[in-house]
DNA sequence: GCATCCTATGCAAGCGCTTGCATTATTTAT
DNA sequence: ATAAATAATGCAAGCGCTTGCATAGGATGC
């Protein structure tokens, strides 16, 4: 029952079956320009005859790189890393590259072990986002003194060398917050995330911004600051609407709490977009196919992980160190959950 | 500029500085019964000391293992995979198993070139699901002659060895159907995959059957076949819409192409669900938040992703091969898309 | 007190590939 | 025709770790 496993076939057998040197397999497949185009021809017949395919894992070590990137970002499941993710394994096939992924669930502890593991996959280099909470980053110190390049995108620290390709969040709140004002809304409450993140301090700076510009009153109530989970959007909400004076504009830190908002007013009889505007920090598919079709801005997920990853390879290829900021642009996407008022 | 790339630490550096072979380092670090506690303590605060971290590339050479799994799945943007992905992930970090992903994008070319890939990293087992027009199945003929499992689920072939985890997509459709007929819908539409797949045609005999079986007639405009692009089911709503008899049901063979029906529904102005009940077979999270929400299908797909990578690593654990099938159950979701009628 | 047995450690080969240097065969220049 | 350059290939070490077998003490048995 236990398949014979035979052994594998390697340069050795291409070898002797030609009566060379394995260093001359090596070479032929490698295209070695020291090769004759004769034995590159026969050598690689032979390889093709017998089924010969490259140990990458040897080919690794001794060439001490692996081409492998590591991917270490907060979860899948949100469409935004999702989309960073198809741009990042786009390019990295592309270039031969293949990706190892972790997700760290939010979780500073996971992170850390991911980057061990990363460190021991001995990848030879590394995209990540880092978590929420993510505040020391000496976890990262390894791939420094090592001289594997780390790119970061989206939630980044400037502590860590290496690209980052960032969005500018308080620009995306400060659009997002004054196309509410200009709508006509005068009560606007924003769902922010945790301000240990940049992303969502910055969020929070250009919601403040766009008010006091504006010359409209922060209401200490109705700025909110969460893990951005469902029941924290549930619970925003449920404060929200028990105001006396309600809130006439939302401005959401994220795509799913925008969503969970708009269904919450909805379930609270609220009338979209009269009663209550709404728009998203993040879109996601979902955005346009809900009553009303939800506002928002839109992150460009899939392009700062094709910049992220294909900035890596520039640093991987040249052996450079580079640690410029890409800022990306974010679009402002007017649906039917944002409403002139009044 | 250049990163001045200090070798690696490696056991020979430990070794020399206890005094010791090399040997004994490496069954120290990895706890082997010969050695005794003593220099066991001793290897382990020098490793410590020195930040060695195991070379993964190396060891996977000497031990003819890699410690890695790989999985191959159409993509990534699909909740149903992403969720997937979330399993497998779970278990294999548990295991201490790392994960390369590829994504085929539904391209049997991709699927063989990374099935090549796979080959080349020599992962030591492999879970995927096939894409929908994949038909030959050789390309996996690799891992069965050197024994290395692959485990597939969702979209299978049961002519390659493994083990499979699947949803009974007939009963799944037949169950819709059947939903749809109990609340009095008497003309009900199906856009199904394409009938290569062996999930997509399933689903297509079970629309039928479920039919048939409650004497009602199956028109042939009714059942459309697609790829279940979102210009496809926009395409598929155009025709019915503009029929003498409308659909009154609609059973859609994919969450997306189910939203973008109900959308096409809604635009057109008809009534949902009191003119057109929809259930779509797979549900997304989006599902609950449009208006109406709608009915579908679950299938659980983190359960199918755990479940695949915890029988794949017992085959290569056991090195046993192991071909069952194992059903998981659906779950009717009933929401406000499909409706009593009359 | 000597043969016997553990226990803990070392030796050295090997995993499959790459690569600097040496070597041989073939041209080219003089 | 001979030195010098060029082209094509081979040798052997090395990448860092694992592991079968050998070995050296120390404990045990009678």
């Amino acid at each position: 029952m236990s398949s014979k496993e035979k052994r594998e076939i390697t340069i050795n057998d291409i070898a002797k079956e030609l009566n060379i040197s394995p260093s001359t397999v090596s070479r032929a497949l490698n295209d070695n320009a020291k090769i004759s185009e004769a034995t590159k021809k026969k050598v690689k017949a032979v390889a093709q005859d017998l089924g010969y395919e490259l140990n990458l894992v040897a080919s690794s070590l001794s060439k001490n790189k692996t081409n492998v990137i590591g991917v270490i970002i907060p979860n899948i499941g949100s469409q935004f890393f999702a989309q960073a993710l198809s741009g990042i394994q786009e390019k990295a096939r592309e270039n031969g590259y293949n990706v190892i992924i972790c997700q760290t669930n939010e979780s500073v502890e996971q992170e850390k072990e991911m980057t061990r593991v990363m460190n021991s996959a001995r990848v030879d280099g590394l995209v990540c986002c880092l978590t929420m909470e993510t505040k020391d980053v000496s976890h990262f110190g390894v791939f420094e003194k090592k001289g594997i390049p780390v790119a970061m995108f989206d939630r980044v620290s400037y502590a860590v060398p290496g690209p980052k390709i960032v969005v500018d969040n308080y620009e995306a709140a400060y659009t997002a917050t004054e196309h509410l004002i200009n709508l006509g809304c005068k009560r606007i409450a924003h769902l922010g995330g945790v301000t240990s993140s940049k992303v969502f301090s910055d969020r929070i700076e250009g919601f403040k911004d766009a008010l006091s510009k504006n010359d409209l009153p922060l209401m200490p109530q109705f700025l909110l600051s969460s893990d951005l989970t469902e029941q924290d959007a549930r619970d925003a909400m449920r404060i929200w609407l028990n105001l006396p004076e309600k809130p006439d504009g939302i401005v959401a830190a994220s795509a799913s709490s925008g969503l969970v908002i708009a269904s919450s007013a909805k379930s609270a009889g609220l009338d979209l977009p009269e009663e209550l505007s709404i728009i998203s920090l993040g879109n996601e598919r979902c955005n346009e196919f809900v009553t009303p079709s939800l506002s928002a801005v839109d992150m460009p997920g899939f392009d700062m992980g094709k910049t992220a990853i294909t900035k890596l390879i520039e640093c991987i290829k040249e052996e450079k160190v580079d640690s410029s900021i890409t800022l990306k642009p974010i679009r402002l996407l007017i649906r039917n959950s944002s409403f002139k008022h009044k």
